[in-house]
DNA sequence: GTGATTGGAAAGTTTGACTCTCCAGCGCGG
DNA sequence: CCGCGCTGGAGAGTCAAACTTTCCAATCAC
Protein backbone atom coordinates (compact mmCIF):
# COMPACT_ATOMS: atom_id res chain seq x y z
CA UNK A 1 0.00 0.00 0.00
CA UNK A 2 2.79 2.39 -0.30
CA UNK A 3 2.13 5.58 -1.75
CA UNK A 4 4.95 7.00 -4.35
CA UNK A 5 5.70 9.54 -6.76
CA UNK A 6 3.68 10.27 -10.07
CA UNK A 7 6.46 9.99 -13.03
CA UNK A 8 4.37 12.19 -15.44
CA UNK A 9 6.21 10.77 -18.44
CA UNK A 10 5.05 11.81 -21.86
CA UNK A 11 1.83 10.23 -23.19
CA UNK A 12 2.31 7.77 -25.68
CA UNK A 13 -0.22 6.27 -28.54
CA UNK A 14 -0.47 3.41 -26.25
CA UNK A 15 -1.70 6.24 -23.74
CA UNK A 16 -4.66 7.62 -25.62
CA UNK A 17 -5.54 3.94 -26.96
CA UNK A 18 -6.59 4.09 -23.09
CA UNK A 19 -8.94 6.62 -23.47
CA UNK A 20 -10.53 5.77 -26.55
CA UNK A 21 -13.55 4.11 -25.72
CA UNK A 22 -14.71 6.93 -23.14
CA UNK A 23 -14.39 9.68 -26.50
CA UNK A 24 -17.36 7.85 -27.81
CA UNK A 25 -20.80 9.20 -28.27
CA UNK A 26 -20.24 12.73 -27.05
CA UNK A 27 -21.65 15.26 -28.76
CA UNK A 28 -24.04 14.72 -32.32
CA UNK A 29 -25.01 17.92 -33.48
CA UNK A 30 -26.60 16.21 -36.40
CA UNK A 31 -30.03 18.66 -36.99
CA UNK A 32 -28.83 22.45 -37.16
CA UNK A 33 -31.60 23.44 -38.71
CA UNK A 34 -33.67 26.30 -37.19
CA UNK A 35 -35.79 25.85 -34.21
CA UNK A 36 -37.59 27.51 -31.41
CA UNK A 37 -37.27 28.05 -27.93
CA UNK A 38 -38.77 25.04 -26.76
CA UNK A 39 -36.35 22.77 -28.82
CA UNK A 40 -33.25 25.06 -27.67
CA UNK A 41 -34.50 24.23 -24.41
CA UNK A 42 -34.96 20.58 -25.26
CA UNK A 43 -30.78 20.48 -26.81
CA UNK A 44 -29.41 22.48 -24.17
CA UNK A 45 -31.15 21.28 -21.23
CA UNK A 46 -31.60 24.53 -19.68
CA UNK A 47 -35.30 25.36 -18.60
CA UNK A 48 -37.23 27.90 -21.15
CA UNK A 49 -37.68 30.31 -18.28
CA UNK A 50 -33.53 30.36 -17.54
CA UNK A 51 -33.37 31.33 -21.59
CA UNK A 52 -35.70 33.79 -21.72
CA UNK A 53 -33.69 35.34 -18.65
CA UNK A 54 -30.50 35.27 -20.62
CA UNK A 55 -32.07 36.81 -23.36
CA UNK A 56 -33.48 39.48 -21.49
CA UNK A 57 -29.88 40.01 -19.24
CA UNK A 58 -28.30 39.80 -23.23
CA UNK A 59 -26.41 36.60 -22.89
CA UNK A 60 -27.31 35.55 -25.72
CA UNK A 61 -28.64 37.12 -28.90
CA UNK A 62 -32.14 37.06 -29.72
CA UNK A 63 -33.61 34.75 -32.59
CA UNK A 64 -35.02 35.59 -35.64
CA UNK A 65 -38.16 36.63 -35.27
CA UNK A 66 -41.08 35.28 -37.96
CA UNK A 67 -44.21 36.99 -36.23
CA UNK A 68 -44.68 39.45 -33.07
CA UNK A 69 -44.56 36.25 -31.12
CA UNK A 70 -42.54 33.90 -32.70
CA UNK A 71 -38.85 33.90 -32.80
CA UNK A 72 -36.31 31.13 -34.36
CA UNK A 73 -32.69 30.05 -33.44
CA UNK A 74 -30.08 28.30 -34.81
CA UNK A 75 -26.58 26.28 -33.63
CA UNK A 76 -25.02 29.64 -32.85
CA UNK A 77 -27.91 29.97 -30.27
CA UNK A 78 -27.38 26.43 -28.99
CA UNK A 79 -23.55 26.94 -28.20
CA UNK A 80 -23.61 30.62 -27.19
CA UNK A 81 -26.00 29.22 -24.48
CA UNK A 82 -23.82 26.14 -23.80
CA UNK A 83 -20.86 28.39 -23.56
CA UNK A 84 -22.91 30.57 -21.19
CA UNK A 85 -23.34 27.25 -19.34
CA UNK A 86 -20.09 26.50 -18.42
CA UNK A 87 -18.87 29.68 -17.41
CA UNK A 88 -21.47 30.09 -14.98
CA UNK A 89 -21.19 25.80 -13.54
CA UNK A 90 -18.06 25.51 -14.39
CA UNK A 91 -16.78 29.19 -13.97
CA UNK A 92 -18.85 30.41 -11.45
CA UNK A 93 -18.90 33.59 -13.06
CA UNK A 94 -21.55 35.87 -12.19
CA UNK A 95 -24.45 36.57 -15.33
CA UNK A 96 -22.34 40.66 -14.76
CA UNK A 97 -19.07 38.78 -15.66
CA UNK A 98 -20.58 36.50 -18.49
CA UNK A 99 -21.94 39.78 -20.03
CA UNK A 100 -18.78 41.01 -20.41
CA UNK A 101 -17.30 37.88 -21.98
CA UNK A 102 -20.06 38.06 -24.38
CA UNK A 103 -19.65 41.71 -25.26
CA UNK A 104 -16.27 40.79 -25.83
CA UNK A 105 -17.49 37.87 -27.73
CA UNK A 106 -19.78 40.08 -30.07
CA UNK A 107 -17.83 43.32 -30.23
CA UNK A 108 -15.56 44.04 -32.59
CA UNK A 109 -12.86 45.55 -30.39
CA UNK A 110 -9.31 44.92 -31.43
CA UNK A 111 -7.51 42.06 -30.22
CA UNK A 112 -4.37 43.55 -29.00
CA UNK A 113 -5.60 45.11 -26.05
CA UNK A 114 -9.11 43.15 -25.17
CA UNK A 115 -8.56 39.94 -25.49
CA UNK A 116 -4.97 39.77 -23.43
CA UNK A 117 -6.91 41.80 -20.47
CA UNK A 118 -10.23 39.71 -21.08
CA UNK A 119 -9.51 36.78 -18.84
CA UNK A 120 -7.82 38.98 -16.17
CA UNK A 121 -10.72 41.85 -16.11
CA UNK A 122 -13.68 39.83 -16.62
CA UNK A 123 -13.46 36.22 -15.37
CA UNK A 124 -10.62 36.51 -12.42
CA UNK A 125 -12.00 39.46 -11.00
CA UNK A 126 -14.27 38.09 -8.14
CA UNK A 127 -13.72 34.42 -8.40
CA UNK A 128 -11.96 34.41 -5.39
CA UNK A 129 -14.91 35.50 -3.43
CA UNK A 130 -15.34 38.98 -2.71
CA UNK A 131 -11.57 40.11 -2.13
CA UNK A 132 -11.00 43.61 -3.34
CA UNK A 133 -14.03 45.39 -1.63
CA UNK A 134 -14.95 47.63 1.11
CA UNK A 135 -11.03 48.39 2.07
CA UNK A 136 -11.90 51.59 4.16
CA UNK A 137 -10.91 49.42 7.11
CA UNK A 138 -8.28 51.17 9.42
CA UNK A 139 -5.98 48.84 8.10
CA UNK A 140 -5.84 50.67 4.99
CA UNK A 141 -2.36 51.57 5.15
CA UNK A 142 -1.30 48.14 5.34
CA UNK A 143 -3.04 47.70 2.29
CA UNK A 144 -1.90 50.10 0.61
CA UNK A 145 1.95 48.67 1.63
CA UNK A 146 1.07 45.00 -0.08
CA UNK A 147 -0.02 46.63 -3.27
CA UNK A 148 3.22 48.32 -3.37
CA UNK A 149 5.10 44.92 -2.64
CA UNK A 150 2.84 43.24 -5.22
CA UNK A 151 3.69 45.79 -8.26
CA UNK A 152 7.56 45.95 -7.11
CA UNK A 153 7.38 42.21 -7.02
CA UNK A 154 5.30 42.26 -10.86
CA UNK A 155 8.20 44.57 -12.00
CA UNK A 156 10.87 42.39 -10.47
CA UNK A 157 9.47 39.52 -12.28
CA UNK A 158 9.25 41.44 -15.49
CA UNK A 159 5.73 40.99 -16.65
CA UNK A 160 4.28 42.85 -18.85
CA UNK A 161 0.66 43.50 -16.86
CA UNK A 162 -1.56 46.68 -17.36
CA UNK A 163 -0.98 48.86 -14.14
CA UNK A 164 -4.97 48.86 -13.52
CA UNK A 165 -5.42 45.26 -13.77
CA UNK A 166 -7.64 43.42 -10.66
CA UNK A 167 -5.01 40.12 -10.62
CA UNK A 168 -2.60 42.93 -9.08
CA UNK A 169 -5.35 43.81 -6.58
CA UNK A 170 -6.13 40.14 -6.00
CA UNK A 171 -2.14 38.97 -5.52
CA UNK A 172 -1.94 42.17 -2.96
CA UNK A 173 -4.73 40.77 -0.99
CA UNK A 174 -3.50 37.59 -0.92
CA UNK A 175 -0.19 38.74 0.53
CA UNK A 176 -1.73 41.02 3.10
CA UNK A 177 -3.67 38.02 4.16
CA UNK A 178 -0.10 36.10 5.20
CA UNK A 179 1.06 38.87 6.63
CA UNK A 180 -2.10 39.42 8.71
CA UNK A 181 -1.82 35.71 9.86
CA UNK A 182 2.55 36.49 10.48
CA UNK A 183 3.09 33.79 8.21
CA UNK A 184 4.82 35.74 5.75
CA UNK A 185 5.59 39.51 5.01
CA UNK A 186 7.34 40.07 1.75
CA UNK A 187 5.89 38.63 -1.52
CA UNK A 188 8.84 36.53 -2.61
CA UNK A 189 6.99 33.56 -0.98
CA UNK A 190 5.15 33.58 -4.56
CA UNK A 191 8.04 33.02 -6.85
CA UNK A 192 8.06 29.69 -7.63
CA UNK A 193 4.10 30.15 -7.72
CA UNK A 194 4.90 32.65 -10.47
CA UNK A 195 7.32 30.98 -12.50
CA UNK A 196 4.47 27.43 -12.70
CA UNK A 197 2.01 29.81 -13.45
CA UNK A 198 4.07 31.34 -16.43
CA UNK A 199 4.98 27.53 -17.56
CA UNK A 200 1.09 26.89 -17.28
CA UNK A 201 0.33 30.13 -19.77
CA UNK A 202 2.24 28.91 -22.25
CA UNK A 203 0.99 25.49 -22.30
CA UNK A 204 -2.76 26.55 -22.42
CA UNK A 205 -2.14 29.62 -25.04
CA UNK A 206 0.31 27.26 -27.59
CA UNK A 207 -2.34 24.34 -27.15
CA UNK A 208 -5.16 26.58 -28.73
CA UNK A 209 -2.72 28.61 -31.14
CA UNK A 210 -4.23 27.10 -34.44
CA UNK A 211 -7.36 29.13 -33.64
CA UNK A 212 -7.71 31.45 -36.45
CA UNK A 213 -11.32 33.08 -36.51
CA UNK A 214 -11.60 36.05 -34.18
CA UNK A 215 -14.83 35.38 -32.16
CA UNK A 216 -13.63 31.34 -31.59
CA UNK A 217 -10.40 32.66 -30.14
CA UNK A 218 -11.82 34.78 -27.81
CA UNK A 219 -14.36 32.08 -26.67
CA UNK A 220 -11.29 29.30 -26.84
CA UNK A 221 -9.54 31.48 -24.37
CA UNK A 222 -12.43 32.83 -22.34
CA UNK A 223 -13.64 28.90 -21.92
CA UNK A 224 -10.31 27.77 -21.43
CA UNK A 225 -9.52 29.89 -18.56
CA UNK A 226 -11.96 28.97 -16.35
CA UNK A 227 -12.18 25.01 -17.84
CA UNK A 228 -8.31 24.66 -17.44
CA UNK A 229 -8.30 26.55 -14.48
CA UNK A 230 -10.83 24.88 -12.68
CA UNK A 231 -9.57 21.54 -13.43
CA UNK A 232 -6.18 23.11 -12.47
CA UNK A 233 -7.61 23.60 -8.57
CA UNK A 234 -9.01 20.25 -8.55
CA UNK A 235 -5.72 18.06 -9.96
CA UNK A 236 -3.84 20.72 -7.18
CA UNK A 237 -5.79 19.05 -4.48
CA UNK A 238 -5.51 15.81 -5.62
CA UNK A 239 -1.98 15.92 -5.97
CA UNK A 240 -1.57 18.04 -2.04
CA UNK A 241 -3.93 14.75 -0.92
CA UNK A 242 -1.49 12.04 -2.79
CA UNK A 243 1.86 14.08 -1.26
CA UNK A 244 0.08 14.55 2.07
CA UNK A 245 -0.15 10.98 2.21
CA UNK A 246 3.21 10.05 1.04
CA UNK A 247 4.43 12.12 3.40
CA UNK A 248 2.65 10.66 6.37
CA UNK A 249 3.82 7.29 5.12
CA UNK A 250 7.38 8.26 5.23
CA UNK A 251 6.82 9.52 8.62
CA UNK A 252 5.13 6.65 10.03
CA UNK A 253 7.78 4.37 8.76
CA UNK A 254 10.78 6.39 10.16
CA UNK A 255 9.04 6.71 13.67
CA UNK A 256 8.07 2.99 13.65
CA UNK A 257 10.31 0.04 12.00
CA UNK A 258 9.02 -1.93 9.27
CA UNK A 259 5.86 -3.85 9.75
CA UNK A 260 6.32 -6.78 8.10
CA UNK B 1 8.48 48.59 -25.72
CA UNK B 2 9.50 45.04 -26.50
CA UNK B 3 8.28 42.15 -24.04
CA UNK B 4 10.11 39.15 -23.62
CA UNK B 5 9.92 36.30 -21.13
CA UNK B 6 10.32 36.54 -17.41
CA UNK B 7 13.47 34.59 -16.65
CA UNK B 8 12.84 34.01 -12.93
CA UNK B 9 16.37 33.44 -11.80
CA UNK B 10 17.08 32.12 -8.18
CA UNK B 11 16.45 34.83 -5.04
CA UNK B 12 19.14 36.42 -4.09
CA UNK B 13 20.07 38.41 -0.44
CA UNK B 14 19.81 41.18 -2.88
CA UNK B 15 16.33 40.49 -4.01
CA UNK B 16 15.20 40.13 -0.45
CA UNK B 17 16.69 43.35 0.44
CA UNK B 18 14.44 45.11 -2.15
CA UNK B 19 11.22 44.18 -0.28
CA UNK B 20 12.59 45.16 3.26
CA UNK B 21 10.99 48.78 2.79
CA UNK B 22 7.69 46.81 2.66
CA UNK B 23 7.54 44.47 5.56
CA UNK B 24 7.50 46.92 7.82
CA UNK B 25 4.94 47.92 10.50
CA UNK B 26 3.03 44.72 9.54
CA UNK B 27 1.44 43.25 12.12
CA UNK B 28 1.40 44.28 16.27
CA UNK B 29 0.16 42.23 18.93
CA UNK B 30 1.58 43.74 21.85
CA UNK B 31 -1.51 43.79 24.40
CA UNK B 32 -3.15 39.94 24.16
CA UNK B 33 -4.65 40.12 27.66
CA UNK B 34 -8.30 38.85 27.51
CA UNK B 35 -10.91 41.75 26.24
CA UNK B 36 -14.66 41.67 25.60
CA UNK B 37 -16.61 41.86 22.21
CA UNK B 38 -15.89 45.41 21.19
CA UNK B 39 -12.17 45.42 21.69
CA UNK B 40 -12.24 42.10 19.75
CA UNK B 41 -14.70 43.81 17.24
CA UNK B 42 -12.11 47.44 16.90
CA UNK B 43 -8.90 45.08 16.76
CA UNK B 44 -10.22 42.59 13.81
CA UNK B 45 -11.94 45.35 11.98
CA UNK B 46 -15.37 43.02 12.04
CA UNK B 47 -18.46 44.17 13.21
CA UNK B 48 -19.78 43.27 16.61
CA UNK B 49 -23.03 42.33 14.80
CA UNK B 50 -20.85 40.39 12.18
CA UNK B 51 -18.96 38.82 15.39
CA UNK B 52 -22.03 37.48 17.15
CA UNK B 53 -23.38 36.33 14.09
CA UNK B 54 -20.03 33.87 13.83
CA UNK B 55 -20.31 32.64 17.80
CA UNK B 56 -23.79 31.26 16.74
CA UNK B 57 -22.62 29.56 13.33
CA UNK B 58 -19.93 28.38 15.37
CA UNK B 59 -16.81 29.64 13.68
CA UNK B 60 -15.18 31.16 16.95
CA UNK B 61 -15.37 29.61 19.93
CA UNK B 62 -17.08 31.15 22.55
CA UNK B 63 -15.63 33.65 25.34
CA UNK B 64 -14.58 32.75 29.38
CA UNK B 65 -18.01 34.34 30.33
CA UNK B 66 -17.81 36.24 33.67
CA UNK B 67 -21.27 36.37 34.39
CA UNK B 68 -24.70 36.41 33.14
CA UNK B 69 -24.10 39.20 29.95
CA UNK B 70 -20.39 39.11 30.00
CA UNK B 71 -17.49 36.82 28.51
CA UNK B 72 -13.98 37.41 27.52
CA UNK B 73 -12.39 36.76 24.35
CA UNK B 74 -7.83 36.44 24.23
CA UNK B 75 -5.27 36.18 21.36
CA UNK B 76 -6.77 32.93 20.44
CA UNK B 77 -10.10 34.36 19.14
CA UNK B 78 -8.52 37.18 18.03
CA UNK B 79 -6.61 34.72 15.33
CA UNK B 80 -9.22 32.64 14.58
CA UNK B 81 -11.51 35.74 13.61
CA UNK B 82 -8.43 37.06 11.20
CA UNK B 83 -8.44 33.22 9.87
CA UNK B 84 -12.44 32.99 9.39
CA UNK B 85 -11.70 36.19 7.52
CA UNK B 86 -9.08 35.21 5.11
CA UNK B 87 -11.08 32.49 4.54
CA UNK B 88 -14.34 34.20 3.27
CA UNK B 89 -12.65 36.58 1.85
CA UNK B 90 -9.65 35.72 0.21
CA UNK B 91 -10.72 32.10 -0.25
CA UNK B 92 -14.66 32.83 -0.99
CA UNK B 93 -15.66 29.64 1.15
CA UNK B 94 -18.49 29.88 2.28
CA UNK B 95 -19.80 30.06 6.12
CA UNK B 96 -21.31 26.12 5.80
CA UNK B 97 -17.20 25.78 4.57
CA UNK B 98 -15.79 27.64 6.96
CA UNK B 99 -17.71 25.77 9.73
CA UNK B 100 -16.31 22.20 8.44
CA UNK B 101 -12.53 23.56 7.85
CA UNK B 102 -13.03 24.98 12.29
CA UNK B 103 -14.32 21.60 12.78
CA UNK B 104 -11.17 20.05 12.05
CA UNK B 105 -9.30 22.72 13.69
CA UNK B 106 -11.02 22.26 17.02
CA UNK B 107 -11.85 18.24 16.62
CA UNK B 108 -8.85 15.58 17.91
CA UNK B 109 -9.32 13.99 15.25
CA UNK B 110 -5.79 11.55 13.86
CA UNK B 111 -4.13 13.67 11.06
CA UNK B 112 -4.17 11.07 8.26
CA UNK B 113 -7.28 11.07 7.03
CA UNK B 114 -8.90 14.36 7.99
CA UNK B 115 -5.26 16.58 6.93
CA UNK B 116 -5.21 14.91 4.06
CA UNK B 117 -8.87 15.43 2.38
CA UNK B 118 -9.76 19.07 4.65
CA UNK B 119 -8.56 20.64 1.44
CA UNK B 120 -10.05 18.39 -1.20
CA UNK B 121 -13.50 18.15 0.82
CA UNK B 122 -13.85 21.26 2.68
CA UNK B 123 -12.45 24.17 0.67
CA UNK B 124 -12.18 23.08 -3.04
CA UNK B 125 -15.20 21.86 -3.39
CA UNK B 126 -17.98 24.36 -4.28
CA UNK B 127 -14.89 26.99 -4.96
CA UNK B 128 -15.56 26.87 -8.47
CA UNK B 129 -19.30 27.88 -9.02
CA UNK B 130 -22.16 25.40 -8.43
CA UNK B 131 -20.69 22.59 -10.45
CA UNK B 132 -21.37 19.31 -9.56
CA UNK B 133 -24.65 19.52 -8.75
CA UNK B 134 -27.82 18.61 -10.63
CA UNK B 135 -26.77 16.25 -12.98
CA UNK B 136 -30.23 14.85 -13.70
CA UNK B 137 -30.20 15.97 -16.94
CA UNK B 138 -30.64 14.34 -20.07
CA UNK B 139 -26.54 13.83 -20.89
CA UNK B 140 -26.57 11.88 -16.96
CA UNK B 141 -25.03 8.81 -19.19
CA UNK B 142 -22.29 11.52 -20.76
CA UNK B 143 -21.35 12.84 -17.64
CA UNK B 144 -20.96 9.28 -16.09
CA UNK B 145 -18.36 8.47 -18.80
CA UNK B 146 -16.83 11.76 -17.93
CA UNK B 147 -16.68 10.62 -14.51
CA UNK B 148 -15.57 7.37 -15.57
CA UNK B 149 -12.64 8.82 -17.94
CA UNK B 150 -11.40 11.27 -15.33
CA UNK B 151 -10.93 8.34 -12.85
CA UNK B 152 -9.24 6.57 -15.17
CA UNK B 153 -6.99 9.45 -15.94
CA UNK B 154 -6.25 9.61 -12.07
CA UNK B 155 -5.22 6.01 -12.01
CA UNK B 156 -3.15 6.39 -14.55
CA UNK B 157 -1.03 9.34 -13.20
CA UNK B 158 -0.75 7.27 -10.16
CA UNK B 159 -2.59 9.58 -8.12
CA UNK B 160 -3.65 8.13 -4.44
CA UNK B 161 -6.57 9.73 -4.09
CA UNK B 162 -9.97 9.17 -2.16
CA UNK B 163 -12.37 6.99 -4.24
CA UNK B 164 -15.02 9.91 -2.80
CA UNK B 165 -13.15 13.33 -3.31
CA UNK B 166 -14.80 16.07 -4.83
CA UNK B 167 -11.77 17.00 -6.83
CA UNK B 168 -12.93 13.74 -9.00
CA UNK B 169 -16.14 15.60 -9.50
CA UNK B 170 -14.88 18.61 -10.19
CA UNK B 171 -12.04 17.06 -12.88
CA UNK B 172 -15.23 15.64 -14.28
CA UNK B 173 -17.34 18.46 -14.58
CA UNK B 174 -14.31 20.48 -16.44
CA UNK B 175 -13.59 17.66 -19.34
CA UNK B 176 -17.19 17.75 -19.43
CA UNK B 177 -17.35 20.76 -20.04
CA UNK B 178 -14.53 20.73 -22.63
CA UNK B 179 -16.64 17.55 -24.52
CA UNK B 180 -20.10 19.52 -24.16
CA UNK B 181 -18.05 22.12 -26.69
CA UNK B 182 -15.61 20.18 -28.79
CA UNK B 183 -12.50 21.44 -27.59
CA UNK B 184 -11.45 17.79 -26.41
CA UNK B 185 -12.88 14.33 -25.69
CA UNK B 186 -10.12 12.65 -23.08
CA UNK B 187 -8.61 13.56 -20.22
CA UNK B 188 -5.14 13.46 -21.39
CA UNK B 189 -5.47 17.45 -22.15
CA UNK B 190 -4.91 17.74 -18.40
CA UNK B 191 -1.29 16.17 -18.30
CA UNK B 192 0.67 18.96 -18.12
CA UNK B 193 -1.63 20.74 -15.65
CA UNK B 194 -1.29 17.44 -13.63
CA UNK B 195 2.19 17.84 -13.49
CA UNK B 196 1.99 21.20 -12.74
CA UNK B 197 -0.03 21.05 -9.89
CA UNK B 198 1.71 18.35 -8.12
CA UNK B 199 5.04 19.88 -8.40
CA UNK B 200 3.06 23.20 -6.80
CA UNK B 201 1.83 20.80 -4.35
CA UNK B 202 5.16 19.77 -3.31
CA UNK B 203 6.57 23.35 -2.98
CA UNK B 204 3.93 24.14 -0.35
CA UNK B 205 3.87 21.31 1.33
CA UNK B 206 7.95 21.95 1.64
CA UNK B 207 6.96 25.42 2.95
CA UNK B 208 5.32 24.34 5.49
CA UNK B 209 7.01 21.32 6.92
CA UNK B 210 8.54 22.99 9.82
CA UNK B 211 5.08 23.35 11.67
CA UNK B 212 4.87 20.91 14.72
CA UNK B 213 1.83 21.98 16.54
CA UNK B 214 -1.56 19.89 14.80
CA UNK B 215 -3.86 22.70 15.18
CA UNK B 216 -1.25 24.84 13.62
CA UNK B 217 -0.73 22.55 10.88
CA UNK B 218 -4.12 22.11 9.71
CA UNK B 219 -4.40 25.82 9.91
CA UNK B 220 -1.50 26.52 8.01
CA UNK B 221 -2.81 23.62 5.46
CA UNK B 222 -6.08 25.62 5.36
CA UNK B 223 -4.91 28.97 5.00
CA UNK B 224 -2.45 27.97 2.69
CA UNK B 225 -4.41 26.12 -0.38
CA UNK B 226 -6.87 29.51 0.35
CA UNK B 227 -4.24 32.13 -0.11
CA UNK B 228 -1.76 30.31 -2.36
CA UNK B 229 -4.65 28.98 -4.47
CA UNK B 230 -5.64 33.04 -4.62
CA UNK B 231 -2.50 34.09 -5.33
CA UNK B 232 -1.57 31.80 -8.23
CA UNK B 233 -5.19 32.42 -9.87
CA UNK B 234 -4.02 35.96 -10.14
CA UNK B 235 -0.05 35.20 -11.18
CA UNK B 236 -1.65 33.30 -13.82
CA UNK B 237 -4.11 35.70 -15.03
CA UNK B 238 -0.68 38.19 -15.05
CA UNK B 239 1.12 35.00 -16.96
CA UNK B 240 -1.65 35.03 -19.40
CA UNK B 241 -1.67 38.37 -20.15
CA UNK B 242 2.23 39.24 -20.26
CA UNK B 243 2.24 35.38 -22.70
CA UNK B 244 -0.51 37.04 -25.02
CA UNK B 245 0.88 40.39 -25.42
CA UNK B 246 4.56 39.01 -26.32
CA UNK B 247 2.68 36.61 -29.01
CA UNK B 248 0.73 39.70 -30.20
CA UNK B 249 3.90 41.98 -30.64
CA UNK B 250 5.76 38.59 -32.72
CA UNK B 251 3.16 38.39 -34.91
CA UNK B 252 2.90 42.19 -35.56
CA UNK B 253 6.17 42.18 -36.17
CA UNK B 254 6.32 39.24 -38.40
CA UNK B 255 3.85 40.82 -40.33
CA UNK B 256 5.31 44.04 -40.57
CA UNK B 257 8.85 45.26 -41.34
CA UNK B 258 10.58 46.11 -38.18
CA UNK B 259 9.27 49.97 -37.40
CA UNK B 260 12.73 51.31 -36.67
C1' DG C 1 -26.83 56.02 39.17
C1' DT C 2 -26.96 56.74 34.53
C1' DG C 3 -25.46 56.24 29.94
C1' DA C 4 -22.76 53.08 27.11
C1' DT C 5 -21.74 48.02 26.44
C1' DT C 6 -22.79 43.34 26.39
C1' DG C 7 -24.97 38.46 25.37
C1' DG C 8 -28.52 36.37 23.03
C1' DA C 9 -32.06 35.68 19.80
C1' DA C 10 -35.50 36.97 16.43
C1' DA C 11 -36.56 39.61 12.58
C1' DG C 12 -35.22 42.39 8.70
C1' DT C 13 -32.12 43.59 4.65
C1' DT C 14 -29.63 43.01 0.45
C1' DT C 15 -28.02 40.65 -3.58
C1' DG C 16 -27.95 37.25 -7.10
C1' DA C 17 -30.02 33.95 -9.95
C1' DC C 18 -33.38 32.32 -11.25
C1' DT C 19 -38.72 30.87 -11.49
C1' DC C 20 -43.65 31.97 -11.89
C1' DT C 21 -47.46 34.22 -13.60
C1' DC C 22 -49.87 36.86 -17.07
C1' DC C 23 -51.26 38.18 -21.35
C1' DA C 24 -51.78 38.55 -26.35
C1' DG C 25 -50.25 36.64 -30.56
C1' DC C 26 -49.35 32.36 -33.22
C1' DG C 27 -49.95 27.41 -35.18
C1' DC C 28 -52.22 23.53 -36.28
C1' DG C 29 -54.93 18.99 -35.72
C1' DG C 30 -59.51 17.97 -36.05
C1' DC D 1 -62.30 27.61 -38.25
C1' DC D 2 -61.53 26.72 -33.48
C1' DG D 3 -59.75 25.50 -29.20
C1' DC D 4 -55.45 24.01 -26.85
C1' DG D 5 -50.89 24.40 -26.48
C1' DC D 6 -46.60 26.73 -27.50
C1' DT D 7 -44.46 31.51 -27.91
C1' DG D 8 -42.30 36.42 -26.66
C1' DG D 9 -42.06 39.73 -23.26
C1' DA D 10 -42.16 41.74 -18.81
C1' DG D 11 -43.07 42.14 -13.97
C1' DA D 12 -43.49 39.97 -9.68
C1' DG D 13 -42.28 36.25 -6.66
C1' DT D 14 -38.99 32.87 -4.65
C1' DC D 15 -34.98 31.17 -2.28
C1' DA D 16 -30.59 30.97 -0.14
C1' DA D 17 -26.56 33.25 1.75
C1' DA D 18 -24.50 36.52 4.65
C1' DC D 19 -25.10 39.79 7.16
C1' DT D 20 -27.43 43.72 9.89
C1' DT D 21 -31.00 45.58 12.96
C1' DT D 22 -33.68 45.62 16.72
C1' DC D 23 -34.87 44.34 21.46
C1' DC D 24 -34.29 43.19 26.11
C1' DA D 25 -32.30 42.56 30.40
C1' DA D 26 -27.93 42.40 32.67
C1' DT D 27 -23.39 44.88 33.38
C1' DC D 28 -19.77 48.10 33.32
C1' DA D 29 -17.57 52.40 33.73
C1' DC D 30 -17.25 56.79 35.54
Amino acid sequence: MAVSRPQFPPVTPADRELFNPFTKGSQQDDDQGPFRIGELSRRSGVAVGTIKFYLREGLIPVGQPTAKTQALYGAAHLRRLRVVRVLAEVGGLSIAQIREVVAVLDGGGDLPGELAQLVSYSIDRGRTGNAGRSREGLDADDWEQSLAATNTFVSWLGLDVDAGAPARANLADALHALRALGIAHDPLVFTEHARMAYELAEIEIDSLDPVTDRSAAVEAIAVGAVVFGSAFIALRSMAQEHETRLRLDAAASASAPPAS
